[in-house]
Formats: structure tokens, sequence, C-alpha cells
DNA sequence: TAAAAATACTCCATAGGTATTTTAT
DNA sequence: ATAAAATACCTATGGAGTATTTTTA
């Protein structure tokens, strides 16, 4: 589990598409669908629904795990925020 | 910021020493060592005071980091879990 | 001179890009 | 026929190992 793979992660949850997520977050397609599959490998369990020609949306596991996510891309946030105003002061 | 750059920083913070933290997390001491520097690099502070021949220990603002990385390392670990108890019921 | 961290270097794994294929509508 | 995701293939970046150097006590 990487930050990287966790933004992408919430980012086609949100958009309910890879090739829209993959523009957020500034990467190709291919490279968002297999950081979903790599992400799916790792926890052994199917994140989303892929609906060929339409789009993929969250399992009710994708759904708790993006719970997760967000909170762990925020306290990295956090924690850049609180380390940065810190150290200048 | 990475989950293993992380784990190793922490590491570090806890066994006071870039060896024994390599052992602790099954690499070498260079690689820690190197991870701990892209880690400063990336904050842009001093997260450790060096006293070569002696140790190493967290600065005051690295304390604080290790707050913040223990709760990512915590909750990664929790959202595995909670996954894995889900996937399989 | 011993103990510990940093540096130099090399290599390899893999994340990511381009191109293409598959599948559902 | 279109739209969207998956797959194949290739390349380059950088993480990690071995060996060595630096530094302080």
């Amino acid at each position: 589990m990487e930050f990287k793979q966790l933004e992408m992660f919430v980012a086609v949850a949100e958009e309910r598409s890879v090739i829209r997520a993959a523009e957020r977050v500034l990467r190709t397609q291919p490279a968002v669908s297999m950081a979903l599959a790599r992400l799916e490998e790792e926890v052994g369990t199917r994140l989303f629904h892929r609906i060929r020609g339409r789009g993929i949306e969250l399992t009710s596991i994708g759904e708790e795990l993006c719970h997760y996510a967000r909170k762990m891309l925020a306290l990295r946030d956090e924690a850049h925020a609180v380390v940065a105003r810190r150290s200048m002061s």
C-alpha cells in the first residue's frame, strides 16, 4: 500500500472513472488501472465493480477502504503542513 | 513520503541507531540512511541530530513527525485488518 | 582505533508510458 | 461504432545492495 496508490484509488472512487481519475492525478489510464489492480492484489479483494464500457464503482469493502485512504492522505498532508510551519518559525 | 520510509523512520527513532533500525526492518544500513535523507529532503528539515560515532536522535520536529508517522502506519494496518476480516466473511 | 553514519557505485525491479485489445452498449 | 478498462510491451528511474570512506570519541 503506497500513498500514490491511495491517491489514485480515491480519485477513481470519486470520479467513478479510471480515465477521469487519471487526468486528475496527472497519470495515464493504464497507470491508474494497474495501480488499482496492484492494490486489489495486495488486499486480496475486489475494491470495484467494473462495468465495461460504462465505468467503475466501489464495492462495499472498497468504500470502507476508501474511508481509511482519505484519513491516511489527510494525515500525510497535515504532517507536511505541521513540519513546514514549525521548520520556518 | 512513503510507508516504507515511515517504517524506517520510526525504527530509527525508537532504536536511536541506524544500524539497529536496519536489522529490525530487514534492510541494510545504507538503505536506511538514504531513506532518512530522502525524507528530510522532502520535508525540508532535519529530523535527527547525528552524533557521528555515537548515534542519532530525533529533533523536536522529528518527534512531531514521528507521532504522525505512527498514526499513519497504524491506520494502514487497521485498514488491512478490516478489509481482510470483511473479505472472508 | 573502534563504532557508527555517510557516500560511491552498480544493478535490478517495477512504476509508468505508448500502443493495442477487449468488452459492453 | 463508441466508450471505457484491461493487457502487452518497453524503458527509465530510483531503491537497495556491496564496498568504502568519513567522523568523532
